[in-house]
DNA sequence: AACTATTTATAAGT
DNA sequence: TACTTATAAATAGTT
């Protein structure tokens, strides 16, 4: 349409190829614009020239995601997904990660024990009173530092309290005071947790366990 | 360009909408493809009916997706972050957990005690006994459950041994057949793990500890 | 960028 | 949906 007819093979004179683009560019987004209005269809345009100057169009009625999802609905393809799985890998690792320590914190406390053998089962045992061990040493290292009146006091009650309840030197008398809960996190893992005796609500504010629950969406 | 010149708004009637429709996309994906041979421009093109059927076109010198991410760039958005930003979001809690979950299991192999007050300790030793009794019996059980004459035989020495390892029957006696290594993973994790004598190398493969590392991008 | 001869697209009819 | 055709619209070459 025009002086002369011409061939559809890319235009050699930089200068035409130039006007021509302008030209037909032009005439792609009116005509773009005009079957959005006549039809009520959803068009989405974007053209980048040689020189990737860019130039696009949306129609009215949605949005470049919107149409983009939709397309990518359509096609039940997803390009964008190669840059997801390196996440997805992630989230999949540190998920079997979380699994595992779930399971070795379950067996820590006298769950799971079901697959283990009895080697296995005389290891975690031998590991676990080690362990304890550093805990009780711990436990007396902290009350034997306190040093006001008060505190001594206290801690001569909690040092024999703390013999009473101590198996290895009688028998175990958790007579109220503490209560140690297990809570159920994530479907399924037992996560240690202390519960305070509601007369001293706020000693433990923020303390060391807590319940971890995650939802992926 | 027709019979009769129209106005350019909504066609009202369907049949007459539909075949406008039809002549004009397929006019508009010419124009679409001769602009990219005469100019050589990159061109994507999608369109949806009111019926939602799709037709797309893209110039044959790029992808889909190159187009798009170029378009993204020079627009200086990213139509999906949101996306990414949940993934993100999960990422973050799941490490969160993770790292509550260690805390948790160094603390129940004597490390990382420094936080926790007397009763604290006094608390988490109470549950770690608890713990390791039900250990120690279902250790008795499973070997209570050997039953051919080798495995009792072998049975007899290990109950032995147990007893003799046993801080509950008198000293600890480590005698070297088994060690129990803690793993150190992702930077500071304890993480409870068995070594095997070197004797019995396959006894225990893929048991019930192993250690977890992970490197996010 | 404007002009205009000519080609191309398409609206209405079949 | 496809073909026809009169007419509108787009545009190639020119200025």
């Amino acid at each position: 349409m025009g002086r002369g007819k011409i061939e559809i093979k890319r235009i050699e004179n930089p200068t035409n190829r130039q006007v021509t683009y302008s030209k037909r560019r032009n005439g792609i987004f009116k005509k773009a614009r005009e079957l959005t209005v006549l039809c009520d269809a959803k068009v989405s345009l974007i053209m980048f020239s040689a020189t990737d100057k860019m130039r696009e169009y949306i129609s009215p009625s949605t949005t470049r995601k919107q149409l983009f999802d939709q397309y990518q609905q359509t096609k039940e393809i997803n390009l964008w997904s190669s840059h997801y799985e390196k996440m997805k890998d992630n989230l999949n690792k540190l998920k079997e990660i979380n699994h595992n320590l779930r399971r070795e914190i379950r067996q820590r406390t006298g769950g799971d024990l079901n697959g283990l053998s009895f080697d296995e089962l005389r290891g975690l045992e031998q590991n676990m009173e080690e362990s304890v061990k550093i805990v009780r040493d711990r436990k007396y290292r902290v009350i034997s530092n306190q040093t006001d009146t008060y505190k001594k006091k206290r801690a001569f009650v909690l040092i024999k309290e703390a013999r009473d309840d101590d198996p290895h030197y009688g028998l175990v008398d958790n007579g109220g005071e503490y209560e140690s809960a297990v809570g159920l996190a994530n479907g399924g893992s037992q996560i240690f947790a202390f519960r305070l005796q509601p007369s001293r609500p706020n000693l433990h504010d923020g303390g060391a366990y807590g319940s971890y629950n995650l939802r992926l969406a």
